[in-house]
DNA sequence: GTCTATATCTCGATAGAC
DNA sequence: GTCTATCGAGATATAGAC
């Protein structure tokens, strides 16, 4: 793996678990064993160029996920309550730390920095039109469609964040059932 | 009003905009008009005591605004939609500044703090009982009002997040519209 | 108790050897 | 292009004058 991929990686666990400002980088470097310079090497941009840059990877990565996860899933509802379910997984497994790869980042820039905030709005509306197109081809019409979006994501990631502060599983699986139930409720056959 | 209130109103604003790592305690005196040495007499434990402090106060007063308006509102389902109508109002006023004031703490410290992720998850776990409790004074079974209650918040925290990243009213808008519809659903009057 | 000055450390960023 | 040494600025924290 090359040393830019390196940095890239440990940049984006570091961010998602410790956020943007909480972590600086010579943590990243070390993280990556990478030399110092290579960051500025490879993102003349400093630091803000590599926030952007990782937002826009790991929101991206994230999506495809959930692609992934779909392919193996006879429908949509399976789809959704799976993804909750894995999402619960990993974080049991992570100790709590690894939920949405860009929440904590997106709430902490959407004041400071009008760069990073753009990239997190980027990878936003991909989600959220993303799943909308999902729904849509499901038979939901897509006014509402867009708005179940919304309501199945808002529901994601609000229970990450009483997951991760509760050390506990439940707000995701309740999340999910909510979420499935959502859907179950606005498509075609109900 | 006193140096103290005035240090912990800098810091709930701030926090809750920066983020807890992204806050200096030189910007916070300076918000506040107050020397710096004010900080280590009323907070002898330093960032990480302001920290909690701000945490449990921010998350009182966050509660305590819910119980006002829903002092003010006929039932509970406009008690709701109105709770989600003033938040996007807020947002919309303040630029998209002004959401949850923990979020954003909350999911910076889940994996770095055991200090600050216990006074979020104290706070949380104190809104999600008040929540249960109000749902389940208006006739909807425990078990199920819990649930709801954490679909509700979840709803909420999560249009927070895509609210202030896209500058936008609309999730919290739609947010606001799910939980009330699945409010409405599990009522027993439904 | 209020406030200033400063110590110590770590930050992001840069210069330059190799 | 890789890597080290170091810069100036800012951080948290402390000491001590008043």
């Amino acid at each position: 793996m090359s040393t830019k991929d390196r940095i890239m990686d440990a940049s984006g666990e570091l961010f998602r678990r410790q956020g943007y400002a909480g972590t600086g980088l010579k943590q990243i470097v070390a993280e990556a064993r990478a030399p110092f310079g290579s960051i500025y090497h490879f993102f003349p941009g400093g630091k803000e160029q590599l926030g952007a840059e990782v937002i826009r990877r790991s929101g991206a990565m994230y999506a495809q996920l959930f692609v992934t996860i779909a392919a193996d899933s006879p429908d949509l509802l399976t789809a959704v309550s799976r993804f909750f379910t894995e999402a619960a997984r990993d974080l049991r497994d992570t100790g709590y730390a690894d939920a949405c790869p860009i929440a904590t980042i997106a709430l902490e820039v959407a004041s400071t920095s009008e760069t990073l905030r753009q990239a997190t709005a980027d990878v936003f509306d991909d989600w959220i039109d993303a799943t909308t197109a999902y729904f849509a081809h499901a038979g939901i019409a897509r006014p509402r469609a867009r708005e179940l979006a919304l309501e199945v994501l808002s529901l994601l990631e609000g229970a990450f964040v009483f997951s991760r502060a509760l050390r506990s599983t439940e707000p995701v699986e309740v999340a999910g059932r909510a979420a499935t139930a959502a859907i179950r409720a606005a498509l075609p056959s109900a």
